[in-house]
DNA sequence: TAGATTGTTAATCGATTAACAATC
DNA sequence: TAGATTGTTAATCGATTAACAATC
């Protein structure tokens, strides 16, 4: 049942499922049917009931979901039952929101320590991890049971990390650098192109502007 | 032809092309056909061709593409023809970043002003840009044209910026907060949820691991 | 002109929605 | 038991891929 593989659609919306839901909880609201979870974040019931089925059966018929189980198997569905052991490459502005944030969102995620190519940073710490030069990363992952990799770093730069830690054990890249990343398949890469994002954006105030000219 | 809606599917994909097309421009390279492009970009040529044919062709039978036009096509079709004005609101490490990070990049963004509900921040300067009380935002909006607000704060004030300015004449809001906000239809959103994006990098990593220990 | 490659139509595939029997 | 609501099958819709005529 678990053996077919998920779509990436689906895949897509479990986090956004797994945010909700936990809202939902922390409202006190113990149960929820499809229906109502439904209205609350504007997809259709039928959507809701067949991404949870593609995972096995959550709910009770006649009863709905248990919002806190609910909670929760989406939560080990996504990873967040165990703990991951991070470090941070690029120890710029946005790495250091990276490990602010992670820290005090505090759902398993542990930076280890962080990697720059800029002296000046090295022996510091951000966020209470400590900065290295970056020819100590790879013996670093090697010895610290690291899991993902977190690049801030410009393109030139993420791209020959991403080739010094393909030979690692690592299970992840995280990036945040505006390139595709060539790695071995056991290694996941989830990138986040911020210029992507705003692209879409100035792409939709274009389109609704030029559909209102029109009328 | 401009006329129907562009399925999110192809506009998701539109920052790529735009992305791949500049390096193959500063590489020098003048031409290239669908075939080439799909092998660089490794998806189907097909779906390349229709991508680019639902804004009108862009190629020439025989020939392939102009990569120089096409790359200034569909920078246009993205909005990236004008200027952008734009406020942070949140002066923290991730604004910071996005203040630094936008203005090298150069590609018409430029933020006017930053607010911070923190007064300690208030006159300061970041990456040039100088740092106001959330009370003077909606003001300065309408005083100095602003089109896009980007908010690096959490979720419960960003609920409430979301508030405050919708009543403005901004365009979009690029939202880094980890909620769905509610805002008139004229007001395009684009979201980066930075926690979705690393549950499906920690789905995909424990997806891999159960596929591998089945075998 | 002949060869190459697009633009576009048709076929296929996959994802979403609707419907309803199963069941709590 | 009756009502509610899931789990799941079937129908629809949309997106991707394949194929090829148009044309440079």
């Amino acid at each position: 049942m678990e053996n077919r593989e998920i779509s990436q659609a689906v895949v897509s919306r479990l986090p956004r499922y797994y945010r909700y839901l936990g809202d939902i909880k922390d409202q006190g609201i113990e149960r929820i049917s499809s229906a109502e979870l439904s209205r609350i974040m504007r997809v259709t019931a039928s959507q809701i009931r067949q991404d949870f089925n593609h995972f096995g059966g959550f709910g009770q018929q006649g009863y709905g979901y248990n919002v806190e189980y609910l909670h929760e198997e989406i939560g080990k569905i996504l990873g967040l039952d165990r703990d991951h052991r991070l470090v941070l490459v690029g120890a710029g502005n946005l790495g250091s929101a990276l490990i602010n944030y992670m820290n005090f969102k505090n759902r398993g995620f542990f930076f280890q320590a962080a990697f720059d190519a800029n002296e000046e940073l090295h022996g510091r710490t951000l966020g209470g991890i400590k900065v290295y030069p970056m020819d100590e990363l790879v013996s670093f992952i090697e010895n610290n049971d690291i899991e993902i990799v977190v690049l801030a770093i410009p393109r030139t730069a993420a791209v020959k990390v991403a080739e010094m830690v393909s030979g690692t054990g690592i299970s992840a890249i995280w990036n945040f650098a505006h390139i595709d990343l060539q790695v071995p398949d056991r290694i996941q890469v989830e990138n986040v192109h911020l210029s992507d994002s705003l692209m879409r954006l100035t792409y939709s105030i274009r389109r609704y502007e030029e559909k209102n000219a029109q009328k």
